[in-house]
DNA sequence: TTCTAAATGATAATAATTATTATTTACTAA
DNA sequence: TTAGTAAATAATAATTATTATCATTTAGAA
């Protein structure tokens, strides 16, 4: 189960395994939404009342160090979280605020192969994304994160 | 001269011609960093004592609305301003915080021809760029603009 | 010139995030 | 097991970036 993969990706980055890191970690990978830092927080004091935000935020940062779950930067500059770690691009819808995750097996070699060809002095590329933009053309139907 | 083209930006815009939008706009035109709105501040209170950093904020925004400049979100999630409005690319080099330009028709057309052929249901592609990330291998001789 | 809506400056407020520190706890090793 | 201890947490203060408020000023129209 969940539970077991997330204390063993703990304790495979020497991480102790807390109670706090548990469920902010269950809580991000069971959400496709990227949410913010805030929402999981909301999302979890329910069953666990006695969570500081700080705590949140401090795992999350600590997660992110341990490269178990990535950051994603908004246009609106609030800084959101995301599960997955393997190399994907995103669609941030402008008129609802999500974040889709956006997968192309064409896009991911056109654009290797673009910037393998390209030579950048003094530079050296750790890490590429196209950032798609874009805006739901029936907002009332889809999940409105905030 | 300068002036003569940012005077006449603004009034095409219907933009009443201040001091202060003046001296915000050439500012930003003459740097290519990619500045956050405090680092435009800090360059232009110097000769203009009186400006206040909520104009500068109010400025910028205003330009932005108006198409005049574009703004340039940040993994960090300060909020950077461009004097460029063609569409372009951008490296953000993490070790000094830079910001480049990066501009290369090839991968404008590969990109193109890419999303064209996608189709996205209930979603309308507003934008879609490359967003490069790389270290630079001697930062002692970079431009630091922090 | 006068008039007025818009812009500005000063500053308060907000939002997001980070820092501080006393207390608690997960692991370690007797 | 049971201490012992370094690390983690909770509560909260502080900071940073940005936006809101509002009294005053001003650009541009009449
Ligand atoms: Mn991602
Ligand atoms: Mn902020
Ligand atoms: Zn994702
Ligand atoms: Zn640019």
């Amino acid at each position: 189960m969940v539970l077991e993969e997330v204390t063993k990706a703990l304790s495979a980055k020497g991480l102790k395994i807390t109670h706090q890191r548990i469920v902010v970690f269950k809580a991000l990978l069971s959400s496709p939404l990227h949410p913010t830092a805030e929402q999981i927080y909301d999302g979890i004091k329910k069953d666990n009342p006695a969570i500081s935000v700080a705590t949140v935020y401090k795992t999350l940062e600590t997660l992110v160090e341990n490269q178990l779950i990535n950051k994603v930067p908004t246009p609106e500059g609030t800084m959101r979280y995301d599960a997955r770690i393997d190399n994907h691009n995103h669609i941030y819808i402008s008129n609802t605020n999500e974040i889709m995750d956006y997968e192309d097996e064409e896009l991911k070699g056109i654009l290797a192969q673009y910037l393998s060809k390209k030579k950048f002095q003094n530079l050296h590329i750790t890490d590429f994304k196209l950032q798609i933009k874009g805006e739901k053309i029936d907002p009332g139907k889809g999940i409105n994160i905030i």
